[in-house]
DNA sequence: ATTAATATTTAGACTAGACTAAAAATTTAT
DNA sequence: ATAAATTTTTAGTCTAGTCTAAATATTAAT
């Protein structure tokens, strides 16, 4: 698969997410560039299978193309990860150099890094993670301590339910409905920084296994 | 600057690090492409001031295209150490996709990459790593703490000559000529288990950062 | 110093992926 | 229900980077 032809089942996926059809035109639009363009490459993707395609009609992902384009995304939101987590970028610098990783072609160094990164759930931007089968949970809840550093979040829950648990969440001022933005997070003991109304917070990695968010 | 173009320039380069003239043929051989089209590619690249080039002369990297060429070797490098280091490749299986690597773009990517993966010197193969003004410092003698996971190497040299250092290198039997094998290191002390005369041993960031070796 | 062998360049062709302009189909508006 | 507006497709062009085949330079061998 050549670039290219990856660039637009990415655009078409993200273009009908749930799989709805897509015109020739809005695609080209998203990708910039010229009606015809697109109807050309549609064209030569429906001939080796990634999409469904009815002249006039628009465009749909068969489910290999589905599952191209997920690698995609997947791979693009696992860098992103890496380049906020592990290299310090700002959330908003990532996504031109995600554009470039996203193409590099080894499904060990996919995995490899999603196992680096410790199965992240979601990218910076608070967008889901697909799993190599072109899964994607967006499950909206997830534990504090998978949260990537920078996002916001609400807390909507506890895992642990303990009396323990729960008077140190009393004592931190922590209840459901909550705003935490991580800062940070220690590559030594999972510790993390987290702004909690408005004031720096260190938090240990017991507490945000425990605890429930939602990325906003 | 195109991918070819890059390729071209690092072919250039690796055909004459000492800046000798390149002949068209042994270029096309080195990648496997026809004479026909290196001469091509090569008046590209003189029109673009990357090359200097007579008709049947051959060919010769500028100042610019000599550090396009060190700046993609530079990156191909040093995301080999990053695949053995971090994500746990070995040293065969790094080439094809550092090859990939090698062309993203973004310098802010490539000096934190360095830095994350504290400065090495040289690859997972000892070769140098040039730095960011294209400069190579093949040292062969480089800190054992340097040195990539898997490399094999031999100690040269010591760098504190006390009577304290030099007595527990005696104890660990270790003097000039000694191979030293690297098996992993730590990220928290930045200590390494190393083999030495068959036997496994931990060393730790002051011992390692005393000691010179050469890469075999 | 000619000729033979080899290396290099030129000329012309092909493919991928873009484009423009025009034709055809579909959708919208009266 | 027909005309107008819009969308989509087709046909033909362009560039980058490759190729083959033929022409030209250079080098090596007698």
């Amino acid at each position: 698969m050549t670039r290219s032809e990856e660039n637009y089942l990415k655009s078409i996926f993200h273009l009908a997410e749930d799989n709805t059809s897509v015109s020739t035109n809005a695609l080209a639009k998203k990708m910039k560039i010229k009606a015809s363009s697109s109807t050309d490459m549609i064209k030569k993707l429906s001939e080796k299978g990634h999409v469904y395609y009815k002249k006039y009609k628009g465009v749909k992902l068969t489910k290999k193309g589905r599952l191209a384009a997920t690698s995609i995304v997947r791979k693009h939101r696992l860098w992103e990860v890496f380049l906020v987590d592990k290299l310090g970028f700002s959330w908003d610098e990532v996504h031109e150099v995600a554009e470039q990783l996203e193409h590099i072609k080894s499904s060990k160094l996919t995995d490899e890094l999603d196992s680096f990164l410790n199965y992240p759930k979601a990218d910076p931007h608070g967008d889901p993670i697909p799993d190599s089968d072109g899964n994607i949970i967006d499950s909206k809840k997830q534990v504090l301590a998978n949260v990537s550093i920078h996002a916001n979040c609400i807390c909507i829950g506890v895992n642990d339910s303990s009396k323990f648990f729960l008077k140190y969440l009393d004592k931190f001022k922590i209840k459901l409905g909550t705003k935490i933005t991580v800062l940070s997070r220690e590559f030594y003991d999972s510790s993390m920084t987290v702004l909690i109304n408005n004031k720096k917070t260190s938090i240990s990695k017991e507490v945000s296994n425990n605890l429930y968010v939602e990325i906003i």
